[in-house]
DNA sequence: CTGGCTTATGAAAACGGTTGCAGTGACCCG
DNA sequence: CGGGTCACTGCAACCGTTTTCATAAGCCAG
């Protein structure tokens, strides 16, 4: 493929410069000490022979390998894309690399996966979204590795925790239906930890503004479009029926609401929807849904801040950033 | 965080089992060539001091980095999303590590993230669903690094390709839709040459079949939901009105159909809609849409099926691997 | 026995960079 | 003009593996 011979190295470059090698490599890692005419034939050198910095034998000698883990459930209709998204944005921006491992919706880490990771001396693991088993956690917490667990605020971090409290998301939700009239909801909650955190913030909250506890439902992860059906069916058949149901994510509120449409059920009047994760298509839904907003970019990039600031040395004291949340009325509810 | 010292090395299980560092080198990599009783000697010594082999370093001096660079788009919502999950996923049981990195929905390739992948000595380099300039394509051809496009059969492919014909596709859509007796259809048609093959074929195959061209409408990329609100509409202004709304995706289909049902027209009688993709929401949707369904997680296990053939030296000689698509016929069209 | 294989292991040279330390002029200042 | 600073660059010792080559031991046929 490539005409003739093997990739240029560090020693081609400074050899066409007229220079040691070590001033090729301070010519990408630390461009300010290079006076301004070496640097230029350095440029050119490179320009000319095309060559490229070999990262993984930089890594080796600098002990920065420029890799980030991030673990993720899975990327399929994840509400964590779009922080995954700015993550590798802004990693990228950064001139480091995104090693991506998915852990399956249970979000059990495989400990082959965490030694992929350190074995591959990723200067930090990003965990996304998961309740990782204790196990994995000690395992993590004995290692030097940065690790920054996101979306959501355990109570102690291994590292750095960069997300909100999906407990305080829940009592917002509560205590705003519950200015708006409703009475009986219906909570939908997904499996896991968080939508359990959520769901206990809105019992909490609603029972103690002097509401009688909520019903409420399970649904599998990961919480589809295809629940909605079978939540609808849950609101005929309870008794007081329900005036609004209060879905773990937008995918099952669109899936309540295409139901409803379809059975000729008026929304908001006969029933009121509420969502969470405020994805695109919340705003684009007919009638448009009623969420929470979680800036789900911001975590993405507040994370990367953290590594940068690692990197500088100078990691802040707060161990939890929280980002919050916003709760944003539209017509379902 | 460690108690105390740094990570262990080779040389500490070597020693501590009594042999040399190749030979614990040989015990991940070669594990047939050891004797029983030593290679249970080492396996207590990894245990015992939990060493992780440095892989940055054995990629290093093998020059396999185990690396693989896989270019996407996007992965909001995105119908690439389990083409990559299924990489992902299989790269990992490979012992490999994925590298991500996003383009944008144009999918301007930066030569930066080029650089990026070759600089960490990728050992493959997966470009997913891109219509990539030439100026990239020829710097990727020049360089030895195995290159696999996957979703599209270009004409020329750098290395390998694994995907489908999207003309097929917009031809065996055109046939069905005629078979059903469809006569007035409206493509709306995304930006992006894929679209636009699909779109050629089509339209190719619906006049020879003696249909008269069909209306087309334009909607940027990504092709969301939304955009169904704006088809809608163009239906109702057209005359003679279209029987079918041939959509670039099923987010789209499904954005027209809500849309219908929210003006109380019956699918498909009143007007019947067709997708792309058999997104999960197809088979749910009320009602369900009729779609093309593409194997996205195939495409993924088949190119690293070609990375693994590469690894034991045999790749195959046909540089395009075709894994066909198939029309779901449900209750929209 | 002996010589030729096979099997299991070790010694040491890469792999391609980074970086601490030292050296060299140029420049400045008293 | 001597000595001290400063800005820049080179030398060479790593970084932690893999892999080639060599060696030693065991085995078997002749």
């Amino acid at each position: 493929m490539i005409p003739g011979g093997s990739a240029p190295r560090i020693h081609d470059v400074a050899a066409r410069a007229g220079v040691s090698a070590a001033t090729v490599s301070r010519f990408f890692n630390m461009p300010g000490l290079l006076a301004e005419e070496t640097a230029e034939r350095i440029r050119r050198a490179v320009e000319e022979i095309g060559y490229v910095p070999n990262l993984n034998a930089g890594g080796l000698a600098s002990r920065r390998s420029g890799l980030v883990a991030v673990f993720v459930p899975v990327i399929s209709n994840s509400i964590f894309n779009p922080t995954i998204e700015a993550m590798v944005d802004a990693l990228s921006a950064e001139g480091m690399s995104t090693m991506l491992a998915m852990t399956g919706p249970r979000f059990e880490v495989a400990p082959r996966l965490i030694d992929a990771a350190l074995g591959r001396q990723a200067d930090a693991i990003v965990l996304t979204g998961g309740a990782h088993g204790e196990s994995v956690r000690r395992r993590l917490r004995e290692h030097p590795t940065l690790v920054v667990e996101t979306w959501g605020l355990p109570e102690d971090p291994i590292n750095y925790a960069v997300g909100f409290s999906h407990r305080a998301v829940g009592e917002a939700v509560a205590q705003f239906l519950g200015e708006r009239g409703y009475r009986r909801p219906l909570l939908v909650v997904a499996e896991g930890s968080r939508a359990q955190s959520r769901r206990d913030g809105f019992v909490e909250r609603w029972t103690t503004d002097g509401g009688s506890p909520p019903v409420e439902m399970k649904v599998s992860i990961p919480s589809r479009f295809g629940h909605g059906r079978a939540a609808f069916r849950r609101v005929g058949e309870l008794d007081p029926r329900p005036d609004v149901v209060v879905c773990g994510s937008d995918s099952l509120a669109q899936g309540v609401i295409v139901e409803a449409l379809h059975a000729g059920i008026r929304i908001p009047d006969d029933l009121a929807i509420f969502g969470f994760g405020n994805l695109a298509v919340a705003g684009e839904m007919r009638p448009t849904i009623s969420t929470v907003d979680i800036d789900g970019g911001r975590i993405g990039r507040e994370t990367v801040r953290l590594l940068k600031q690692r990197g500088e040395g100078r990691l802040p004291d707060e161990r939890k950033i929280d980002v919050g949340f916003r709760i944003i009325a539209r017509e379902s509810a």
